[in-house]
DNA sequence: TCCCAGGGTGTGG
DNA sequence: CCACACCATGGG
């Protein structure tokens, strides 16, 4: 079991703030499912807990010093930012599976989130393995070759629509060792981000997410329709793409990018402005 | 009935 | 380079 403070560990912000979808309340906490392991975790009396193997340590990002990151946000002055990276010092940003992580995210273009989060709960149960933790079932996430042998029909009946192509082709290229995630993890963000790109379903606010929730590359900023808010509404911004947003927010913000923009995100979410 | 959701692709200018 | 139609699907 790991024990840490919860005020750089609040479990119901770091799993409801769109960066993952495989999780479900339990007790007096939630049930996580990553990487093929299973953990239950709460926040009981200022602290944390984890009871999970050791892989749940690097999976919620534990050697970073989240206190200082938010004092270096801080420093910016923009009064919105402070609130929210102060009322949400508990989240941080999770480093998930590599193909999970790009799978989901193609799934979540112009999607909503209990969406995302029921496809890729019906992905698990049909293609995933089924395992017991807690006296609970549960399933893995499909493996690429799952994946990659699925008819495209029964890809769609899940809910994915016209994602379904995009999953089917990505899995394929893993599948035939034309995609290897561990060598593009070796990458440095801009050739990442090159590589990521060819894919079909990949385009730069996808790309964004999964470089940051699955390849830790903190220097990414995505921007989709809630953050164009923020743009606008909470920085003033003047008409601007959305490559513009991200290239003005991680000019301003560096290799804190990432974590500002999950404050910012799910700040506004919550309607806190 | 229209609009929106953690958008991207393909086509035409 | 830009604009724009189109892409499934369910909830408000």
């Amino acid at each position: 079991m790991i024990k840490f403070s919860a005020k750089y560990l609040n479990f119901k912000d770091t799993l409801s703030c769109g960066q993952v979808f495989r999780f479900k309340p339990y007790k007096k906490g939630y049930l996580i499912n990553a990487k093929n392991s299973c953990a239950y975790v709460y926040n009981e009396n200022g602290f944390a807990y984890i009871l999970g193997d050791e892989s749940f340590h690097d999976y919620f990002d534990l050697d970073r010093d989240y206190a200082k990151i938010i004092e270096d946000i801080k420093k910016i002055g923009n009064e919105k930012l402070s609130f929210a990276c102060q009322k949400y010092s508990g989240i941080r940003i999770l480093k998930q599976d590599y193909f999970e992580t790009l799978i989901s995210f193609i799934i979540s273009q112009n999607n909503n989130i209990p969406r995302i989060k029921s496809s890729i709960e019906k992905l698990c149960q049909t293609f995933g393995e089924k395992f017991i933790f807690l006296d609970v079932e549960t399933y893995s996430f499909p493996t690429s070759q799952a994946l990659a042998n699925s008819p495209l029909e029964k890809l769609k009946e899940l809910g994915l629509g016209y994602r379904a192509e995009y999953v089917k082709e990505t899995a394929n290229l893993v599948e035939k060792g034309c995609l290897d995630l561990e060598k593009l993890a070796l990458l440095d963000t801009s050739s990442l981000k090159t590589e990521l790109l060819k894919l079909k379903g990949v385009g730069e606010k996808v790309c964004n997410c999964v470089m940051l929730f699955g390849f830790s590359k903190t220097d990414s900023f995505p921007v989709d329709t809630w953050v164009e808010k923020v743009y606008y509404q909470d920085f003033l911004g003047k008409k601007a793409t959305r490559q513009q947003i991200t290239k003005f927010f991680i000019d301003l913000f560096k290799d804190n990018s990432g974590f500002v923009q999950q404050y910012l995100f799910h700040a506004k979410r919550m309607n806190d402005f």
